[in-house]
DNA sequence: TTGGAATGTCAACAAGGCTGACGTAAACTG
DNA sequence: CAGTTTACGTCAGCCTTGTTGACATTCCAA
């Protein structure tokens, strides 16, 4: 186990990038760059006494309009009571809206407000701008290899959550 | 702002992969896969009752044997407070061994056990494991803008801290 | 030698995960 | 139609892990 090498010689292209070494240099850029990630926004919600939990929420619930509770609970992968705690806030705030479905009226079907809409724009245009200079300094070709690399750390129920998300095509 | 395409017009070549939508899959492929990232070592961590904080400064104090606290404060990004309440379990279950400075007898130097570099071991083979599968399925060329775009990512001083890690080169 | 800076510890609080139990309304099923 | 399942909300209580504030020790420089 973790032998690094996979079998011992090599199989066509080097298989150097898969050394232990490598791998943990992986594994710290990943812990970095995910503060680096959500740095900036959580600068912004620190304001406005919110924490990542509601940027998640919100960031979902803008993504896909209308959506359930159950299906964002699946999604964000947090108990129902966890998410609840959030979703109450936002509606009280008046940030998100929360409608009784008309085909199966037991949904809550999720809306941002126009005052939530304008504080994901907020907190999007800060966390992509962020991703966009570092998209633009690594280049087309690094980024999809990033993309890749990304996709296939998922679990496979996450991927599928992913994939839908970005509009179904594999 | 946000305006995903840069300057107005392409200047060499294409800019698609900076539009917001683009971005956007960036962002949320981040979230899923960082999910992924921490799943297996958190599933090990829970059964023994502790968390993320625990595994993070057991990475780095096998990573830099020897460095002080102030040093992993830097490195973790938390405050003293939060480091030493995670310092405190991990010294008192035996895993971590801190030694006053001899230099400095206000610093402590911090070591793992054997105990402590057992489950060291377990975590990181955990990780890597998930690691590896996801560099093998993505390749040589992903994994290389993979590291590319995180470095990007990082804010200037976590880049720092990274490639000292590292081993210092450039 | 004394005062300030640096290092680390203890105490108390808040956010946000979690489980468990329960209630209600709506939908489904035999 | 009766009983079960599903979707959602809520209360209570716990744990981890972040925070600030207060304090002890040690070092160093004026």
């Amino acid at each position: 186990m973790a032998d690094g090498r996979g079998t011992s010689g090599f199989s066509g292209d080097s298989l150097l990038y898969l050394t232990d070494e490598q791998l943990r240099q992986g594994i710290e850029a990943m812990f970095f760059a995910y503060r680096g990630f959500t740095d900036d926004p959580d600068r912004i919600l620190a304001e406005l006494a919110y924490g990542r939990a509601h940027h998640r929420a919100i960031h979902f619930i803008n993504r896909a309009p209308g959506t359930t509770v159950n299906n964002l609970l699946a999604i964000l992968g947090v108990t129902k009571q966890s998410l609840n705690r959030v979703l109450r806030t936002l509606i009280a705030d008046g940030l998100v809206e929360s409608r009784v479905g008309t085909a199966d009226k037991r949904e809550r079907h999720l809306h941002l407000t126009q005052a939530g809409a304008a504080l994901e724009s907020r907190l999007s245009d800060a966390q992509r701008a962020r991703m966009r200079a570092a998209y633009r300094e690594a280049g087309p070709e690094a980024v999809t290899g990033f993309r890749q690399v990304l996709e296939a750390m998922m679990d496979a129920d996450m991927r599928r959550a992913y994939t839908r998300l970005r509009g179904g095509q594999s």
